[in-house]
DNA sequence: TATGCACCCTGTAGCAACTACAGGGTCAAG
DNA sequence: CTTGACCCTGTAGTTGCTACAGGGTGCATA
């Protein structure tokens, strides 16, 4: 399969993947004659794994420890665990965070009547934190 | 005041305030006989406003635009309101987000019951979309 | 007077994870 | 034989900083 193909199969950019090459997290395929890249089954289960990650919010360098971890079926899993673990903390503090932010900025809008600028409660709010109710 | 003080009084990195001033952000201040920047209130001020709009997560696009408006203080601030309001709409719409990931991730983590990578499932599952349960 | 040290300057390069060209080659159809 | 779709390499741009390298300035101390 080529590139475009490849490309349309797993609903990945073509400069992504060759992207993906350059940093070696995809191995590099054969090539035809033409010198165009040549894919088989694997790349594709290979690359699908790398989006599926990304799209949950893995960076790439997790992934290419998940990788490593896979590429060596008989090594303990307990690191892909410890990986996933992390990462799924980290979301939650993430969430936890946007959702301080988002109380302050309902807070913030909820405070405009209308008017110039320079009594705009908005703007006065962004410009000083002593508003706010929280540390977001 | 010297940019070291400047960077003090605002909690902010001596880099990242040549930044602003490089982008256009903040104006370029006065110097001193040594060629030292020098800053007064105002300076301060619109730092402290750039600042505490990235904390609440807008861009600097945005904060430029903000700017602007509160440069001229006899517009009308309804753009304000705008940037706002589509701001806490993304921060909502990343939550949401953020929220479906967390639930998978959770789903996910939750099946390693240890063993050997070959049998992981959560190897598995990150290589197949299909056993998700969100379009996440 | 020398010298150490904290501070300041400019300019450039690096980070993550892509994305977008420019400038060229390949190949099948009409 | 040309048109169009596809492929190649290499480089530069994106966002919002951060980190030097390689220099200059200013004040206190030995
Ligand atoms: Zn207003
Ligand atoms: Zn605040
Ligand atoms: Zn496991
Ligand atoms: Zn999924």
């Amino acid at each position: 399969m080529k590139i475009g193909e490849l490309s349309r199969a797993t609903g990945t950019n073509i400069e992504t993947i060759r992207y993906y090459e350059r940093i070696g997290l995809l191995p590099e395929p054969d090539r035809t004659a033409a010198n165009y890249r040549s894919y088989g089954d694997p790349h594709r289960a290979r690359l699908t794994f790398v989006r599926h990650s990304r799209e949950l919010g893995f960076t790439i360098e997790e992934i290419r420890s998940l990788l490593d971890l896979s590429d060596d079926p008989a090594r303990d899993c307990s690191e892909a665990d410890r990986i996933a673990s992390r990462h799924l903390a980290q979301v939650e503090e993430k969430i936890a965070q946007l959702t301080l932010l988002r109380d302050e900025l309902t807070r913030i809008v909820g405070r405009c009547r209308g008017g110039v600028a320079a009594d705009c409660r908005v703007i006065e709010a962004l410009g000083d934190h002593g508003h706010c109710e929280s540390a977001h």
